[in-house]
DNA sequence: GTATTTATGATAAATTTTTAACTGACGGTA
DNA sequence: TACCGTCAGTTAAAAATTTATCATAAATAC
């Protein structure tokens, strides 16, 4: 597969391709142009020729992109046959939804363990992942390739936490907590779900909706003053 | 406040700001510049001042930012300040992971109440937010201002929930099932948490680093069988 | 079998976003 | 109180991203 340098804003999209070629797959659908496309996912046909092109030749002219020719192209580029490994630390309520609800092998991952803290918790399973204590964290590193480690431990424990972790050969987090741990001048990637981030965008786009409405309503209000 | 059309990558970064303010603070740190700032999120200072000055003029010349002063401004311009209130639908794990941890009125958000349809749920509580029927939902709608629905129930259910909640006066929703809900020509907004498109942006940035290792190595066996 | 339509991939243009440069205000200091 | 250095806000340049255009290949219709 060609791979030159892509631009962040297209690595982003792919995953939304992925997820509305299955869609479609299941809709039946077996073939699909740029334009149908763009149409489903509000982009330009541009765009999504563009996009694609970063990684090689996957359409035909005439004819379009076959659904499930596409979907197992883009599941390569993001690296879905590659069997990455997880582990998961901090069973909590995050980490209990995660392991619960999140289908790790659906999207290539091995889930391999959890580590916890509460003995409770310790020696039990989770849909069949088994949850060691976290002092068993450096030995089961030693002995496993462990490509990304799922980090929903409480804010307070993250940084320390996440020092164990690359000490021991973690290069990847999925990260959970609400704590910034990207280092600009670490080579380890972190890749966060920050809730409170999403949130606040919502929160910034309700009100400048707010705003713009009661603009529109202020100048309809004069305008009527106007008239009489 | 100063609201030009501020771009999405701009909007993207508040959030991030907001948090980093709320660090220094706590470390103590009162004024900050826009070069130290940069440093410590990995941005340019050039592009620190003009995010802000789409707001306004939050900083003195010779001085830098007043770390609590910007941070207020940063809240203001996210809407932090406007007591915008949700409500919560389907106490799963994921639901039941936010009433429990995510502090929805840190972040000027009030969440009224949780919505389920498992009756061994309804009538309780968690974190002091009652969890009511389904079947009430669309009376609580008719008699509450609701700027948001969290929306955390089971994937099959996502469309269906979405159409009773903008057939009763639902605006926005912060979207938790991996349904693309966003539909191009409607005027909902949508926030998404795609937790599956988060795992696969990271999983394509470990494939990519992989490749280069890998690529590297190559390189320099080449050159060592050219030495002999 | 030929003509016509469809729709890609490549290239070029337009737009957006980011970075750099500049001006001048303010704070610190002697 | 006058000087010097710092650093915000603004403007301009550069870079990156998105969109439009074009040439052409394949599919379909006749």
């Amino acid at each position: 597969m060609k791979r030159v340098k892509v631009s962040n804003n297209v690595i982003r999209r792919i995953p939304r391709y992925l997820r509305k070629l299955d869609e479609l797959a299941e809709a039946g659908v077996t073939r699909i142009s740029s334009f149908d496309l763009g149409q489903q996912l509000g982009l330009t046909p541009s765009q999504i020729r563009q996009d694609f092109s970063c990684f090689g030749e996957f359409g035909q002219q005439g004819y379009g992109y076959n659904v499930a020719a596409l979907r197992e192209q883009v599941a390569s580029i993001l690296g879905m046959d590659r069997g990455f490994t997880a582990i998961l630390i901090g069973v909590g309520n995050i980490g209990r939804a995660l392991m619960d609800n999140f289908c790790f092998s659906e999207w290539g991952f091995h889930l391999l363990s959890a580590f916890e803290v509460n003995p409770d918790l310790i020696g039990t399973e989770l849909s069949g992942v088994s949850i060691r204590s976290m002092d068993e964290l450096e030995s089961f590193l030693a002995e496993h390739k462990v490509d990304v480690a799922v980090l929903s431990v409480p804010k307070e424990a993250a940084l320390r936490v996440t020092e164990r972790l690359t000490k021991n050969g973690i290069r990847a987090i999925w990260n959970f907590t609400n704590v910034e741990l990207t280092d600009p001048n670490s080579s380890i990637l972190v890749e966060n779900v920050h809730f409170s981030d999403s949130l606040l965008s919502l929160s910034y786009f309700i009100s400048e909706r707010k705003d713009e409405e009661a603009a529109r309503a202020a100048r309809a209000e004069r305008l009527a003053g106007a008239d009489k």
